[in-house]
This record gives structure tokens, C-alpha cells and sequence, in this order.
DNA sequence: CCCGCCGGTGCA
DNA sequence: TGCACCGGCGGG
């Protein structure tokens, strides 16, 4: 059976950057680390055997990502009696080889890795000159030895000449490995640093380039663009964006005798090199290069699995049920994702700003964004508390004008927080589950079937839980879930049944500034408009005030259109969590986990400044998204790759109190 | 009224 | 924390 491996951080990754739900994004890990090493080597790849004189004065930095604990096994890395490295990732031969990240992490998949990386504290920097040497501990899995490798560093993201190679220079030679012998020039200035560091979650890697902050041993963050920030989930679409074109996926194949042999034992179709010792002599395989001889170990990817798999997926329509295999897929603690359904829930790295999860909220950021406006919010200090609370605690709301006549905040555009969509839109928008009410499904946007996908359309398999839950099948009953099979890819709302009994124990309000020059249109890529004729007519609501129920604002638009508000209720009890303070807090929780910088005054306005990145990472917290996709996959017949699609199906975030 | 199942809860 | 459970929505 094809086998896959696959990191949930580059799944939760490629999910946010394509804030769509119902949408497939593709998955590659290597091809972020390529850009990596492409990006800090500030080289190009080398083009095979013909390059010989370019080789010797271009060197390349592969640099590992450790996006993944699965990624590096791509790279393969040699060193010979004279402690020359050489590194060939993905077919393409690096001089260099630096790996960042994750080595504190016990039981990391880094640990397992044929190199160890360079001494990383996690959050911590690592100052590199130009001409700085670098050692990194080998070790090779597949024979226990452990070379010691010295590097020297000889490009830096900010030195790079993107045009001019050759003026790269070395100065000792001789504390230089490498495998491609290099002109010694003058030395190299130490004037350019490179900081190589995890981020707070260890995840992802942050680069960049300081002119000479010799006296200044902290990163100054001023000097991370956006273009060189590999950040957390959300702050890096575009780059991965740009990167994951090429949607590629390592697959590998069980054993013959049909054992399971959970990840990291299978070597791969794409020229991987890292394997488990295996007794498996005299099996090749084959992959998107070349075709391998094993010796005393393997690759499970034999040849005829690849044949076996292009026949089975050849043909097959893209995401269609049918299409689904017996992939399986891993995630970083080692569990494993069973596609046998095709639908699983994954866990994404804990993070502040992940822009898929507040719709509301998240267009609005991206609005900004793109306006050019600010880009974060001022921060919660004071929820909208009620009144009695409010004086026992001598709080005062600012007025609005006070404010802005203050020149400490701007006056924001209107921030409505609403959104849209059409009915033939293939991304339904959610509402915010921080929003939802507890209980059970009132206030929500329920979600149901388009009733038209290939999902919708097929039969219950009759094999998942929720099929055997089924009194049809047997079961009990007690579940009533959809057959994992018939999950939608594109649910929609539910169409509006306008007539809703009206049960007045809950009621909505919007969020919504007094004077409305216009409502925040969403603008994705997605065909869904704002809703004509709105925000005027929306009246300002405070935070705390009781508000009825409004069911007739879709009326002079069709059905096709409808509105969603940010809600809250006024339920007199105080039971717990659900009263009006409360549900402030946690739309302001919402925001401020993603970045935003709220405050509030007055009733129910929102302004907004901006701040600075350092101020901005101090306010971050921890939020644990978890999404329920279906992984399909697809199998590239002209390259020899099997991707895997993930359509983000469902959402759900928590974070602690 | 029936029924599929959404989405939230509580418990193991 | 994942999953069994279930109230009740929404469509027919
Ligand atoms: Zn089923
Ligand atoms: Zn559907």
C-alpha cells in the first residue's frame, strides 16, 4: 500500500494560507525547504554534470528547514575521509549544509535526522558571521557513524548578490569542507549576520539578515521584513503560497508481507536516502531522478509500487470518493492520520495568528492588510464590562471623539464585523465558534449539505463510525453523524428558512460603529460580495445592551445572500461562560490571539493603532487549532509524485482560560 | 411528523 | 483531549 508522510505544521500551514474552506490546499514540505535553501544560500541550484566550473564557484547552503521531522529525510549527506561534505537534497548537490531547529525538543524527529543541527536553543539566536565555521555533528543513520562536518558560512540572505556569485569569497580554505573545491578570495567582512532561530513554537524557522550589530547580540526585529520572516502559521502565506506550487509528496510503500510499519521505516519514491535498516536486499526502486540499487537496506518504494499506484490513481478524477487509497499519513507525534475515510482532524502548532479561524475577524485583518492600514489592533485592556462592574472598578470608556482628538488612535474605517457570501459560493464562511453560543446550535450559521459534490452524492460506506452508528446499519444510533464518506467539501448554510420560530431566549446583536461610512467588504478570491445596502441601516449596538432579534435584514436581497453578525446574547442568568462579559472576552480573546490589537470604548466601537512588532509579539497567546480535513490524493502521472490534497473541512480552535 | 446530522457538551 | 452522546435544526 502507498504510504505518506506528512508534518501537521506544513498541513495547518498551507490550510491558513488559503483561508477558504472547502478548498483543497496542496501539501509540500520540500519545496519549502528548498526555497530555504535557495533563499539563504542566495545561490542556484546546480544544474547536473554540466555546471563543472559553475559548480566549483557557486556554492550552495542547503538549509534545513526542520519544518518537519519528516522533511530531511530527503537529504542525503556524505562525508568522506577528508571530512568533505556532500549534501544532495532532492536530487540537487548543496556545499552546505546548515540545519536549524527543533534539537531540544526530546523524541523530535530531529534526533533522528543523519546530521544534528546546529546548537539551537529554542527562542534563542544564533549570531553567523560570513566566514564563520560551522560544525554540525554528524550522524548517519543508516551505519551509526557520526562525521563531524565543518562548514564555513559563506552567504548570508542580506549579502547575497542574486547576480554576482563569483564575488563570494572565502578566506581559510582550509577550515572550509566542502565538496566543491573553492577560489579562495579576500576574506569576507563579517559585516552581515545571519540569525537563524525557532520561533516560539519551534516550528518554523526565521531568518534574516542584520548589517552589523556587532554590538548588539539580540535580533533586532526591526529588520525582519516580511519577506524574510518564516514565521508562524498565517504570517507566511505568501511565501508558501508561492512555494507550494509545485505540490509534491513523498510517498512510500509497505512491506511486501503487508506489515505496517509505521513512519520513518520506508524510504522514499523521490530519492530519498533515509531509511531504517531493513533486510531487504536486492530490491530497487525507483524515484523522480533515478533509479537506486539497494544493498543491504531499502527503500520500500520497489518500482512496481509506483507503477501499481499510477495505475490505481491514473484516471481517476480528482476528488472523487473513489479516488481515495490506502494512504497513510502521519502526523508529528506519530499517530497516524487514516485516510481509509479520507477525513481526520489534525492538530496544529499552538499559535496566536491563525488567520483561518475568526472569519470575521480574519477578513477584516486582511481588509487592513490591504488598504495598507494597520495591521494590528490596540489591545484588549478593558472589555466592555457591565455597569456595576465597571464602577465598582472606577472603569471609564472613552469617548469616541475624546479619542481620536487624543492623536493616540486613528479613527478605523468601519468595522463591521459582518460578512457575506453567495449562495453559489464555493467557500462558505463559519461563524466564529468563540462567538457560538453554548447549548446547543442556536445563534449559529448551521452548515449543511451543497447536495451536489461528489461527497454528497455518494453512498455510506457503511464502514465508518458514524455508518456503524446508523440504525440501518445495525448500530445504535446514538452518534448521528454523516457517514465520514459524505462529509461535504463545500457546505453552505442552511437555506434561509426565513420563517424561523422565533424562540426568544437567544437574541443577536452585531458589532457595529455608530456612524458607518461602509461596511468591510470581503474581498478573497472567493466570489462572495458584501451585502448591498447594509450598514446604514445597521444601528450601533453597545457591547452589553440587549438586542433583539433581527431576521429581516436579508429581505430585499435573495436567499443567495446572507448575513452573519458577530453575536452575543443578553441572557439574564449568569451562568458561567455565558453572559455578556464573558462573550466579549472571548471575541476579544478571538482577536487577540490572532495578532489583533482591540480596544474597545464606548459602545461597541473598536479603534485601532498600530503597534510595533515587538509589542505585538508580547501580546500573542497560545491557541490550539485543530481542523478536520479529507486528504486525497492525487497521483502526478507526468512527474512521478503523489501529492495529497487536504480540503479544510471544519475548524475548531481552544485555548486555555 | 420524520429524519439526517450539525455542532456543542461532558466524560472518560 | 477524543469521542460518545444528544438536543434540536432544517428540510421534506
Ligand atoms: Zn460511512
Ligand atoms: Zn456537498
Amino acid at each position: 500500500m502507498p504510504y505518506g508522510l506528512l508534518s501537521t505544521e506544513n498541513i495547518i500551514t498551507q490550510i491558513s494560507a488559503s483561508l477558504t474552506l472547502g478548498r483543497s490546499a496542496p501539501v509540500d514540505t520540500r519545496s519549502i525547504e528548498k526555497f530555504l535553501a535557495l533563499y539563504l544560500g542566495g545561490g542556484k541550484e546546480k544544474e547536473g554534470e554540466k555546471d563543472d566550473d559553475e559548480a566549483t564557484t557557486t556554492p550552495m547552503i542547503y538549509v534545513d528547514s526542520s519544518l518537519d521531522g519528516i522533511s530531511r529525510e530527503h537529504s542525503k549527506f556524505e562525508v568522506d575521509e577528508n571530512d568533505v561534505c556532500t549534501v544532495e537534497v532532492l536530487g540537487i548537490k548543496y556545499d552546505l549544509f546548515v540545519r536549524g531547529g527543533r534539537d531540544d525538543e526530546e523524541g523530535s524527529e530531529s534526533k533522528k535526522g543523519i546530521n544534528k543541527p546546529v546548537k539551537l536553543e529554542r527562542g534563542k539566536l544564533v549570531r553567523v558571521h560570513v566566514g564563520d565555521t560551522v560544525i554540525v555533528d554528524g550522524y548517519r543513520q543508516t551505519n551509526g557513524e557520526k562525521p563531524t562536518c565543518s562548514f564555513k558560512v559563506i552567504s548570508l540572505p542580506s549579502l547575497a548578490p542574486s547576480d554576482a556569485d563569483e564575488t563570494r569569497s572565502y578566506d581559510n580554505m582550509n577550515d572550509v569542507s566542502m565538496n566543491s573545491p573553492m577560489a579562495p578570495q579576500s576574506p569576507a567582512e563579517p559585516s552581515t549576520f545571519a540569525y537563524i532561530t525557532t520561533s516560539t513554537d519551534g516550528s518554523f524557522l526565521n531568518t534574516t539578515g542584520v548589517t552589523d550589530p556587532s554590538n548588539s547580540p539580540i535580533l533586532d526585529t526591526s529588520s525582519v521584513s516580511d519577506n524574510n520572516f518564516l514565521g508562524d502559521t498565517g504570517a507566511s502565506t505568501t511565501i508558501i503560497t508561492d512555494i507550494s506550487e509545485n505540490s509534491s509528496f513523498t510517498s512510500h510503500e509497505m512491506m511486501e508481507d503487508g506489515e505496517d510499519k509505521s513512519m520513518g521505516e520506508l524510504g522514499g519514491l523521490d530519492g530519498s536516502d533515509y531509511m531504517d535498516e531493513r533486510d531487504v536486499s536486492g530490491e530497487s526502486f525507483v524515484d523522480s531522478f533515478q533509479t537506486h540499487q539497494v544493498e543491504t537496506t531499502a527503500r520500500f518504494g520497489t518500482e512496481e509500487a509506483v507503477t501499481s499506484l499510477s495505475e490505481t490513481l491514473n484516471g481517476q478524477p480528482s476528488g472523487e470518493p473513489e479516488q481515495q487509497l490506502e494512504t497513510h499519513i502521519f502526523k508529528k507525534d506519530g499517530t497516524q492520520i487514516n485516510i481509509d475515510d479520507s477525513v481526520t482532524l489534525i492538530k496544529g502548532p499552538n499559535c496566536g495568528k491563525v488567520l483561518n479561524v475568526d472569519r470575521e475577524l480574519s477578513e477584516i485583518l486582511i481588509e487592513w492588510d490591504d488598504v495598507g492600514t494597520p495591521t494590528s489592533w490596540e489591545p484588549v485592556k478593558n472589555y466592555q464590562l457591565k455597569k456595576e462592574k465597571r464602577e465598582r472598578n472606577k472603569i471609564q470608556y472613552t469617548d469616541l471623539d475624546d479619542l481620536i482628538a487624543s492623536g493616540l488612535f486613528e479613527k478605523s474605517q468601519s468595522m463591521e464585523l459582518t460578512y457575506s457570501f453567495q449562495d453559489d459560493s464555493e467557500t462558505p464562511v463559519k461563524k466564529t465558534e468563540g462567538m457560538k453560543r453554548r447549548g446547543s446550535g442556536h445563534g449559529g450559521t448551521r452548515m449543511s449539505r451543497c447536495g451536489k459534490c461528489a461527497w454528497c452524492n455518494a453512498d455510506d460506506c457503511g464502514n465508518c463510525k458514524a455508518c456503524k452508528d446508523k440504525i440501518k446499519f445495525g448500530g445504535p444510533g446514538v452518534r448521528k453523524q454523516c457517514c465520514n464518506k459524505r462529509i461535504c467539501n463545500s457546505k453552505r448554510p442552511g437555506q434561509g428558512s426565513e420563517k424561523r420560530s422565533v424562540k426568544k431566549k437567544q437574541k443577536k446583536g452585531v458589532v457595529t460603529p455608530q456612524n458607518e461610512e461602509r461596511p468591510l467588504e470581503r474581498k478573497t478570491p472567493s466570489n462572495i460580495s458584501a451585502p448591498k445596502g447594509r450598514g446604514k441601516q445597521q444601528k450601533a449596538r453597545a457591547p452589553c445592551e440587549r438586542v433583539e432579534e433581527e431576521e429581516e435584514q436579508n429581505e430585499e436581497n435573495d436567499d443567495r445572500q446572507k448575513e452573519t453578525f458577530v453575536t452575543f446574547y443578553s441572557d439574564d442568568d449568569d451562568n458561567g461562560d455565558d453572559n455578556d462579559d464573558r462573550r466579549w472576552k472571548r471575541l476579544f480573546e478571538t482577536s487577540y490571539r490572532m495578532g489583533a490589537d482591540i480596544h474597545t470604548v464606548g459602545r461597541g466601537q473598536i479603534f485601532c493603532r498600530l503597534v510595533d512588532e515587538k509589542e505585538r509579539a508580547t501580546m500573542r497567546n497560545k491557541e490550539q487549532v485543530s481542523a478536520k480535513v479529507r486528504v486525497t490524493p492525487e497521483w502526478d502521472k507526468d512527474n512521478a509524485k503523489l501529492s495529497l490534497n487536504l480540503t479544510l473541512l471544519d475548524v475548531r480552535r481552544s485555548f486555555e482560560e
